[in-house]
DNA sequence: TAATTGTTGCAACCCGGTTGCATTTTTGAT
DNA sequence: ATCAAAAATGCAACCGGGTTGCAACAATTA
């Protein structure tokens, strides 16, 4: 097998973005691609390695320059390592929860909140560029084992 | 002069905490009091070197046992250092603003954003502990600045 | 007094992320 | 297909924020 649809999709990416195509990028799109949550650097790269070894600092150039071309937005998190995760518009700007317990970190549903562009008003002080809502607390499954521990 | 006001201050604050008192306590809590605007621990340090000399481990450590006691709350800066500020009835949790040129950091009104409590809905999926919201772009300096000199 | 407990400072370390530079890969023109 | 220019990778070394281990020092308590 030499190309399977996974592999076609991240090239058109790549193509549409202008970035010019090297395995290191098409591996690390393609994992972002499959990625049902967001993920950081080293959890690419771990997810990588069983295929094809990339370099620390590689996957941080690939990384950045994807945020660049719009492609991914950057996550920050609080005393660990960033998370990214695809720009679509299937997929707009939304906040994220993670477990102070399990680490967990989750896209979470803008729905029941507010909706973000909603959230930059009047002010003029600022141009407003980026948004970031970031919730935390316990998980459904952490909360539920704790409660039932103590 | 043995104590001002500001010492006072600081003093009944601790006990009210129930942390006992010293010297390098006392003079993190002043500068915490005295700030318009949130400080990172190396900010409170180099604030201090004039008068006391205090290590990078205990200026943290203070600030984690301030926080322990709501005394303080930590806001997470994504890449940089975090920042701390006094927490009261007249400072409840706001969103706060970073400018990308010049990096400052300030508190924003909560009054032009929804209320945070009120982002709190529904959802039951997650126990909510903490939300942060830090917005980045330009300041108004930052931003007139730049318009002029392109 | 002596034993207990808590706090500080120093050094060493950890982790996420970046930088410099030599080597390899990609590109694109011939 | 070839080959030079340009771009990307990997390694090592580094950086900054923050933490940990531990010994010295201080304050409490018996
Ligand atoms: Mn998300
Ligand atoms: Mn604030
Ligand atoms: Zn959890
Ligand atoms: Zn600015």
């Amino acid at each position: 097998m030499v190309t399977n649809t996974k592999d076609t999709d991240a090239l058109l990416a790549l193509q549409k973005a202008g970035i010019s195509k090297t395995s290191q990028r098409l591996a690390v799109l393609n994992i972002l691609l499959k990625a049902t949550r967001p993920l950081n650097a080293n959890t690419i790269r771990q997810a990588l390695k069983t295929k094809a070894s990339i370099d620390k600092v590689t996957v941080y150039r690939v990384l950045s320059i994807f945020k660049k071309s719009g492609m991914i937005r950057e996550i920050a998190s609080a005393g660990g390592a960033n998370y990214f995760e695809m720009v679509s518009l299937e997929n707009p700007l939304h906040p994220h929860f993670s477990c102070r317990n399990c680490g967990t970190f989750v896209c979470m549903e803008p729905a029941p909140f507010i909706k973000m562009p909603e959230l930059i008003l009047s002010k003029d002080d600022y141009s407003i560029e980026h948004i970031e809502i970031n919730i935390s607390g316990l998980c459904a499954d952490c909360r539920d084992t704790t409660k039932t521990e103590s």
